[in-house]
DNA sequence: TTATAGTTCAAACGAACGTATGAATTATAA
DNA sequence: TTATAATTCATACGTTCGTTTGAACTATAA
């Protein structure tokens, strides 16, 4: 009996999904588009993945699977390494947003079509793939949190908390909007050719981000706190 | 003859619509589900807006055409008082995020609702809608971009431009995701009431961008720059 | 070869979509 | 009041949506 899937159709049909996804959002791909441009038939999707919605999160879940493993692993290394000591913050904030920009460079593990996806699915996250990301995210989420607190016991766990959230979005939004937002700002930022933006993105945001996480601690006005 | 336009549903029409865009976005949301929760006839928006695209764009006019007006009259505001002299980086921060992040304590100019809305859409751009915004934004953004390029004349411009789309993305981010996004961190931030939330968020947020503009600025590795 | 499980296919399902229509209703101005 | 414009309404149009079906085809194992 075959009971090796065939992995060709799946993963075209992946491939479209991603990159129709990242570029109509959820909602705004039909099912016909994904077919089509995977050249299978219109119900291959219903047969391999169940419903439209198991395709998404299928699709997350290929990627996301290596990135939290590589997220993981990274961290696991550097607090090796420290001993007892705890570990740089700039040496966390590379492992944690560092090495999801560098799956941009690696076409393999989906490039910047996925880092597009999701960065624009982190701001609309409908029902069902929020609670997915969640799931998937959490573990990760509370190692690196752990990882900060303990780098920067001299800043509130509340504000760092908070900062964490900041660097997603910029984040998020640099991968998502490297070419939709300059259509936004209607800005000419370089001459650059796409690889080179991509090798220079990674400090350019670094540095943002680090400088974002040491600043200054905000004032509150009225209430003390 | 009635020249004056009924207002009233337009306007439950314009609330139903930001609200509801807001939730499930553009392609998420029905004509049905609007004129349902606005509670009135199907036929309305089609009459009072001709069609769905033409909605979406009244729903964003209607804040933002204040919203820049603000913006501007601020920063000239800032600049006489300046004389020749250049305006403090984190006054102009202040004149355009800031601006934007006191809309959500006005219900009477959308709240938070607005600011979510206008935060994801910026991440999923559709092409109408993209097109749209790039020109309703346009002139306050290079108002904005000139007055940081003096701000801080030590910094290369390209590293200006790009940690403005740094800032945009953070506070997109930060507005859209106050509550979507600890669902997917499920991370319990504090414990504050929800407006007692919004007035930390603006120093909070706003330390954190100016860390972020006035950071170290990026070694790139191998080419020089 | 034959039996069986896996996969593809064309076709269709009912539901929901955005939009249009023309009659009914309401408001305004003469 | 009457004439006219503005607005609301129920209803329907043609399309597209995600999903299902059962037959056809292909690959595997006996």
């Amino acid at each position: 009996m075959a009971e090796v899937r065939n992995t060709d159709t799946r993963e075209r049909i992946l491939d479209a999904a991603e990159r129709l996804f990242m570029a109509h959002g959820y909602d705004g791909t039909s099912m016909r588009q994904i077919t089509g441009e995977a050249g299978v038939n219109l119900a291959a999707v219903n047969y391999h993945f169940g419903a439209k919605e198991t395709l998404m999160q299928e699709v997350f879940r290929r990627r996301l699977d290596w990135l939290n493993d590589e997220r993981m692993r990274v961290l696991d290394q550097l607090e090796a390494e420290a001993g007892d000591q705890p570990v740089k913050p700039s040496a966390i904030v590379d492992a944690f947003f560092g090495t999801l920009l560098r799956m941009a460079e690696d076409e393999t593990r989906g490039g910047v079509t996925f880092l597009r996806l999701l960065g624009r699915t982190l701001t609309e996250p409908s029902e069902f793939i929020r609670a997915f990301l969640a799931h998937e995210y959490k573990a990760v989420m509370d190692r690196y949190k752990e990882a900060l607190f303990r780098a920067l016991p001299e800043v509130p766990k509340a504000e760092i908390v908070w900062r964490f959230h900041f660097m997603l979005g910029a984040t998020s939004y640099a991968i998502a909007g490297t070419d939709a937002l300059r259509l936004v700002t209607d800005w000419q930022i370089e001459d650059e050719d796409s690889t080179d933006r991509i090798d220079r993105l990674v400090p350019r945001l670094m540095s943002f981000l680090l400088g974002g996480l040491r600043a200054q601690l905000p004032q509150f006005p009225d209430v003390p706190q």
